[in-house]
DNA sequence: TATTGCCGTGGAAGCGCTTCCACGTGTGGG
DNA sequence: CCCACACGTGGAAGCGCTTCCACGGCAATA
């Protein structure tokens, strides 16, 4: 067992009996080197078991070798979301692929703890920030603009990433028309989230266009809300007959809480969600949703901030409607 | 608007009018400083907008400022998890309070990327392994020992903190037995996952003490399995009245399954799970489970190798049942 | 007034790595 | 046979920061 400090690269060079320029080189696979000089330094390597420093590589190289995931939430809930287990996933592969580490940032909304801090901007390739708010997304140093993307907002600040929850809201609540529904309700999702405006605004026009009134209750994008938005809804506007939810989670919420209530789905209430999570598949009845693409939303982001390439500054990916059991 | 370059702790000294070590006294709040000093260099920190580099502070001052958390899985499907979901906010949380960073790294199984290069040792404060392998954990680079704590198994080679799922289990088959059932069949976690042993074997140790013949099929804490697991075990077993889970996830799917077979639960088979997630007292009918404190236990985990204390090499954590509808 | 002690400070030495640059070597063409 | 040109190599200069150490100035003590 050799001593308590760790292998450097001063060590493999000495062992391999080659400058610690030539190690470099071999270690990184960056410049020349003969066959001879790397098999000696990738048997010193493997001998000494000789980890390279990330902190000294970022520090030397001034290069980026880790993605940043900064997800902005008034409350832990976001992090147990399956919405961000889901965008973690996938920023983890994209990662791997280019071979960067992901740390990961929980930024409590009205954060004295802002974006600027988490970055430490060295060795930062690329910061991903999810449901941004202006403010926070005002803390980014300046030296990080232009590697920096927003998922789950259409801002124009940054290059942005989101579900088009406009047409997807559209096409819910069209079934729902279309199913015979006109009382239709609808849950949203929390007041900082601008994305919901979008879907709120889609929600009344078919309203109008149908001659309806608008019924409509903030959410927060969790079950729990769902429980009590439903109890809310049916005391508010006791004839409705559809409610949609811009959340999975909530949906099912509703789902329970009118049952709780007594309230048959879809035969009193037909009942919808949005993101098609794995759940909604499960659930009793089955809900009808619209589909969210939050991997391909997110590896977007995070290619984007990796390549740093110049994209345009807002792109919606289309959802599509999955009509089950529930409405 | 200042150039390209950001600012830098020589940058704020000159502006500031002391000597870098100084502004870095200042800055880190370590070591003396006049009133007058700290004044200066605080205002110069403003002006600049600098932010430290988390690189090259780490590299000088040898000390980790990060927490990395090591997700062990075949497939992407393992952060999807809620479970993982569960342990990043509360290791984000920890994180956060002890103001280090946490980053994220999915390890396939089989991985060539070993959690040697994962680490980067420097600036690792810690290391946790999610569901780690004895192969994975082999790969942890010495300088990490003892600062590394699995979750998620109970092993003796690192502090280890898991769910007691023996006597979890041993409660949710009695339940399962006091309430008639007999004839008991159990899903298990994936095979390269040992905590599952500990929990068949509790398992099989109820169905011994009523003289039952065990009924073991294999799962992967997957919902789609539970759909297959269900029909595998009807088929196979076609008088089974029960199904225990060892993931919710799991008997939820188990649920979705049996309904396609047109099998009435409770009535005809009772079902229960194993968790507690969100989800449990969603589903239609509710799900008879078993808690899982992942929360603590991974806020354990956390403060562990943060903490660098010596603990118990195993520690579980009690789980208790939750009677609902489905058993 | 001379001596001891302490505190705030700046100089300088690294932390482990990448990368520029200059320096031999060995090859091909003139 | 000599010059040009590659190519592999080692020396050395940093990357931005922390921290050791020696130094000067002040107040407290003799």
């Amino acid at each position: 067992m050799r001593g308590q400090r760790s292998a450097t690269l001063d060590d493999v060079a000495r062992a391999a009996g080659v400058s610690r320029a030539t190690a470099s080189r071999v270690v990184t696979g960056q410049g020349p080197a003969s066959a001879r000089a790397r098999d000696r330094v990738a048997t010193a390597v493997a001998e000494l078991g000789y980890v390279p420093d990330a902190a000294a590589r970022a520090l030397a190289s001034r290069s980026g070798t880790r993605l940043a995931i900064a997800v902005i939430g008034r409350t832990a809930a976001v992090l147990g979301d399956p919405y961000v287990g889901r965008v973690l996933t996938t920023a983890a592969h994209i990662a791997a692929e280019r071979e960067v580490g992901v740390s990961l940032h929980w930024v409590p909304l009205n954060a004295p703890v802002t974006l600027a801090g988490l970055a430490g901007s060295r060795g930062l390739g690329g910061l991903v920030v999810v449901n941004p708010t202006r403010p926070a997304l005002e803390t980014v140093p300046r030296a990080l603009r232009g590697r920096v993307a927003a998922i789950g907002v259409g801002t124009r600040d940054v290059p942005s990433f989101d579900v088009d929850n406009r047409t997807g809201t559209d096409g819910v609540v069209r079934h729902l028309v279309s199913t015979g529904r006109r009382r239709i309700a609808m849950v949203t999702g929390p007041s900082w989230l601008p994305c919901g405006d979008r879907a709120v605004e889609a929600y009344r026009r078919v309203m109008q266009d149908c001659g309806s009134e608008t019924r409509v209750v903030a959410g927060d994008f969790t079950a729990a809300r769902g429980v009590t938005a439903a109890a809310e809804i049916m005391s508010r506007w006791p004839d409705t007959d559809a409610v949609f939810a811009l959340s999975d989670l909530t949906a099912l919420g509703v789902l329970d809480g009118l049952h709780a209530l007594g309230v048959q789905v879809p035969a009193d209430v037909a009942v919808a969600g949005f993101d098609d999570i794995a759940f909604a598949c499960l659930s009793r009845p089955a809900l009808t949703t619209s589909t969210h693409p939050v991997e391909e939303i997110a590896a977007a982001a995070a290619r984007a901030v990796l390549d740093h390439d110049g994209r345009d500054p807002v792109t919606f990916f289309p959802s599509r409607l999955v009509v089950r059991e529930s409405a």
